[in-house]
DNA sequence: CATGAATGAGATTTCATTCAT
DNA sequence: GATGAATGAAATCTCATTCAT
């Protein structure tokens, strides 16, 4: 009965613009947090009119969420990208040597915006990349699966679990600045000996 | 007779009313996020004034910082304690056994405030903890090298980065709400292995 | 053969253009009431974009003020046509009946719109049909002269003043939804007792 | 589980502050119509600040509100008075012409605040003072049975009705400003005509 | 002429902080 | 010292109107 329809802009013109808002959104989300990131200056930074702004994402929230879906968008289609070529009869080793490229290219992309979306916002928001997570995981646990014969763990979901978070963290730290002392690409080339000694300890 | 009925000593009182404020503080934190979180609401689930509560903290920024502070301490005193009848003469694994241990009790004293206070407010306020990091990174470090021949990885320093990063996520994984498919218990006992195959896995 | 289609007269096109919008408008004004009444869905829900609608009206005055001219315009017609075949000789009660009837013949064309537009508005704009009034006024005081005689009422402007204002609400009610126990139908039939009841009585 | 608490100012305080920002409101309604009324303006006018306006009324809406159940009170309270000393055996006329009196009474109060209040906002708001009317239609009702045997008209609900509506409009135009040619003070002597012409003519 | 994205003034609302009592 | 009402700068959001295409 409530008359509803809102026009979005067209399609043609919107895909620069939105890139343009996003771009701001970003920049001023890593430069400023998101407590200090408010619609003016997102506006004002990607050279449009707060209205404007408005006409694009209906709100704050929006124009967040918005953001997130773009950045795990491009994340995941680097590491695709980079997971493309990996032949699925490889070693484990092998196997987790590619996921590991992957994913640190990945994350190479945005580590602070990244951050940022993952640890600030995490509890103002419901994640939309739960998807992609979900697929993380469980592309893990095919590829664990796969190699069970030599895994000498027994509980795969557990180890995927583990590994997950392993690798979440360690990768996360090679691309974000990391404490003098440590040097970032022995850092990464840590990540498989960790994995991998978990994986096929003797117990 | 001399009057004995008068205000407690200002010293006294103070202390109860910083543990009042800081426990609403804590309370507002975790139940409405960091940006729902304002002055007004935690003075009146302190019960008292906002304008007392400006008289404990000149303003939001000090309460916050406050906060963590006591919250850090209150963790490290339950680590410590937790620590301290550990002898120095373990093996490598118990002394891991140990600091899981240790560490995921500390955890368990308010997961959600500590997951808020580490991620939600990373940008906004400088970590007053980053002493307690670099303390438990210095005793990692301590531990690694006492047992040193044991290990088949040479850079400590690098060695004793990675240990306190899994550490970390996955003490907290064990702590916080994890995915069904997953215990927490058997995820706090995956802990000691993946550290343990890291350091002493064959290479 | 000279090309013969081409562009509609403009006149014609106007005119069709014109109903599209103003009906536009009166849906939107019925739907969502005055205040969630806004130019961009106007346009929308006329299939038009809001430059154009902007070519036909020069604001969003002029806009209302028109709808509210081609509604009056509208009601007008249907009474003036209920009028027509109203031979002057009839009886009071008879002209009477006749004057009620084609009332709210004219109201039942929309009558929510009518309501907003008489009620909602009042305020905002001068109201147009001003002009309406003053006829209908002075046709009922013409109608009250013719007789005269009847009457037990001698201030004519008075009592037309009065059958004016009744007749006004009354008939709204016959036609805008009435509380349940009452009967629309039971009324209407009982605007004209009312009158006469009040021009006709002893005193 | 959600802090909900929101602290209304204390009752003392209030009282003043309160009248004085409806008294603001309603001088702000009537001096330029609801669609340009907003906060800080009636803010402004009440000598006090945005922020202070938003203590006491959370929201527009809830404003607007207050100021109506506020001015039906007080009409209320105006009528009940006038009616206090009105034996309950009176003759029909007596008692319509009590009626009457205290009607116009009630609407002498503020008439044009009414006005806005019944008409411009019929629809945006749910008025509050249904339960008035409701009370008010059910004393009319009780009146009109205490004369049953003076009236012609059987149907005691519809008459009640028709008679509320009749009151309604020629009260409000008594107290509200009239058209040239028609006297307010003899309008108001003619209101009783009416109703008692209505209910007692012989059909 | 038509379009509809863009504008930006202005409206609503929030909240850290102050200060009179 | 305590209080909490008051503040007002700043943030979010709306929409009548314009103007480049």
């Amino acid at each position: 009965m409530t008359l509803e329809l809102r026009k979005q802009p067209s399609q043609a013109r919107s895909k620069a613009m939105v890139d343009t808002i996003l771009d701001a959104t970003a920049r001023v989300l890593v430069e400023r947090g998101y407590a200090k990131t408010n619609t003016n200056i997102v506006a004002e930074l990607a050279g449009i009119s707060v209205g404007s702004l408005y006409r694009y994402y209906p709100n704050k929230n929006a124009l967040i969420h918005a953001l997130q879906e773009r950045h795990v968008g491009k994340m995941l289609g680097v590491f695709l990208n980079s997971t493309a070529n990996m032949t699925s009869e490889g070693s484990l080793a092998g196997d987790l040597k590619a996921l590991i490229d992957a994913l640190v290219a990945a994350h190479l992309l945005e580590p602070e915006l990244n951050r940022i979306l993952e640890e600030e916002l995490m509890t103002s928001y419901h994640i939309p990349n739960n998807d992609v997570r979900q697929k993380f995981f469980a592309g893990t646990r095919v590829l664990l699966n796969r190699h069970r014969a030599e895994l000498t763990i027994d509980d795969i979901d557990l180890a995927a679990f583990v590994v997950v978070r392993i690798l979440k963290v360690l990768v996360k730290n090679v691309v974000l600045p990391v404490p003098a002392g440590v040097d970032a690409s022995k850092l990464q080339a840590e990540i498989l000996p960790v994995v991998l000694g978990y994986l096929t300890q003797s117990r």
